[in-house]
DNA sequence: CCCCTTATACTCATGTGTAGTATAAGTGAC
DNA sequence: GTCACTTATACTACACATGAGTATAAGGGG
């Protein structure tokens, strides 16, 4: 193994119907001839791609079809036993995920089986939207205690309740909807998303017949659809990211039309911070941040008094200096 | 080039004397037989190193004897015209830059002429502790004007006027602590920083005489010390992520010893984010929002009344949900 | 016409940022 | 030893943002 090889991985987002939705294609698994989800991905091109963006923008346009807009990067992943060896070769695959914000659910046309999924369907216990996620109280807080109980001395006891109590907002802090990475590899680590599982039995007892079991029955038992590999925890770098940027920076925009009711914008930032607004608080926020201002043209399929359709202000970028929709606790 | 070759950069951060400090090595510039500042850096091990962030550590203590504590990942550059092909060689060279805080300098085992710099050598329009830096008035604001004068079309000036304003805080905004990459680039756009020209240079014109005379000139009238490469880049990167940091993150503490007084605590502020705060609501935020405890034991040597020593409260990590020092404009 | 829905406009308490002023407790100059 | 100076610490005031609740306006459907 004394070669490099860079990997472009995209997450792209997007909100519609009030649901966070993200790009994925079909790739064959850890278990051969189960195919799973997994995120966009393709090798950068040395020779042609003169940037790395440009590199994702290129063969996100090749494998679906889609104009990216906003794009930023996310992190770059290089772990060694990232990738088991059956995927990596010889080569040490290097991992740089980009975060891709579109406007609205185009059909895609999919050469690898390209579609939009729910995000929660991925990470269901990131949305409390509707209040408390059961499977919060029903499997992750039970296996935490546990953890917690297991740990041999008492200072690293102390360490799992800390970083238990600040990851799930058990303490004072409550519920921090940016820690998405720290929850997911809490979970990762307490063996309740699969592919902590399949991970294992893969680099442990790669015994073929063993793995394509144990992976069935570790998607069955473990919280939320798995994806290829480390995609799971790329997507939840994501979601994080996007979360602590709604805040200080005007991001939601690059996710709505031009023109826009303003309910349908709290809808929208609710659906990506997974937790409900104050409907006035938001508006105010908006409208007296200077964020939007109205275009005077009114929508009428609201079911109730028609709506006024407004803009982004752009000039607010020279106004202010971290103009964003201040989520809770920000 | 068809190879692809990952190198590790290290920012290493510290600050003494209230001087922000940054680790750097002597390497051969742009001119040969011109040594230049640089990071240090190295390729990574894909044998040896299990992560990118333990081999960052690895040649760092290699190479200065350093162990590092606090390590992040700052950014991947990967730019295809980023180095000269005189260092590429045949490879597509990326580069991922770790930022990381130490706690105070000690000196360094410099096999490479490591030493420790200001960072402001570097970006000296950057502290604005004492005013305004005059460099502003003197050099950057005019070549602004010209920039904006030149641009073809009215909607382009428009644009240029925009990110001149969000740069420099020239709007209502002010200046804006963290826009620290933001600023370097738009300097390297106007050919304010010596690497532009070098660049420039190097890329169009490879002329082993001119080059050497041209890279002088450029430093003797470019703004700031210059780096090897696109190091300065990196350290602005840093320099940016380590001020947003600040706000709502408790990382001054990595940069402090374990007990220390409010005063030394706020100075370690104002070296890094280049601002004066206000002493009296730099103590209630530190005291109020728990980040900070009394230890009940004195400092005499302040040359006044002596200043009770304080350690940092590691509670507040679950208390609250973005601890930190809230610059101002946050 | 009433009811339901959604939009929009108020009020009010609380918290946070910014700033100014006063007092306490050391050091060094004379 | 007193005085000037330095720094630490405490207290108060005010603008403004945030979080939450209430009232009114304007559409549609039974």
């Amino acid at each position: 193994m004394n070669e490099v090889a860079l990997w472009l991985d995209a997450v792209i987002v997007a909100v519609t119907d009030e649901v966070p939705r993200v790009l994925t294609v079909r790739r064959e698994g850890t278990a051969p001839g189960l195919p799973e989800d997994a995120l966009p991905y393709g090798p950068l091109d040395p020779e042609g791609d003169r940037t790395l963006e440009l590199g994702v923008r290129r063969w996100v346009r090749e494998q679906t079809g889609l104009h990216l807009g906003y794009v930023e990067q996310l992190y770059t992943f290089g772990d060694q036993d990232r990738y088991p060896p059956s995927v990596a070769g010889e080569a040490r695959i290097i991992s740089s995920a980009y975060l891709a914000l579109v406007r609205e659910v185009v059909p895609v046309a999919g050469s690898a089986g390209a579609r939009w999924r729910d995000a929660y369907a991925f990470l269901p216990w990131e949305d409390w939207r509707d209040g408390r996620p059961e499977v919060i109280d029903d499997r992750i807080a039970p296996a935490m205690s546990g953890w917690i109980e297991v740990a041999d001395a008492s200072d690293e006891r102390a360490r799992r309740v800390e970083r238990a109590e600040i990851a799930f907002g058990l303490g004072q802090a409550g519920w921090a909807v940016e820690r998405v990475l720290e929850r997911y590899e809490l979970l990762y680590e307490l063996g309740l998303v699969a592919e902590a599982t399949t991970d294992k039995l893969v680099r442990i007892e790669p015994r073929e017949i063993a793995v394509e079991d144990a992976a069935r029955l570790a998607c069955e038992r473990g919280i939320g659809r798995p994806m290829v590999l480390d995609h799971r925890r790329i997507l939840a770098t994501a979601l994080g990211r996007t979360r602590g940027k709604l805040a200080y920076r005007p991001v939601v925009f690059e996710l709505v039309p031009e023109t826009f009711t303003l309910l349908h914008l709290q809808r929208v930032v609710e659906a990506l911070s997974g937790v409900r607004l104050h409907k006035a608080n938001f508006r105010r926020l908006l409208e007296r941040g200077g964020l939007v201002e109205g275009t005077g043209r009114f929508h009428a399929d609201t079911g109730g008094r028609p709506a006024e359709r407004f803009r982004f202000r752009r000039e607010v970028l020279r106004e202010r200096r971290a103009p964003g929709v201040g989520l809770p606790g920000g």
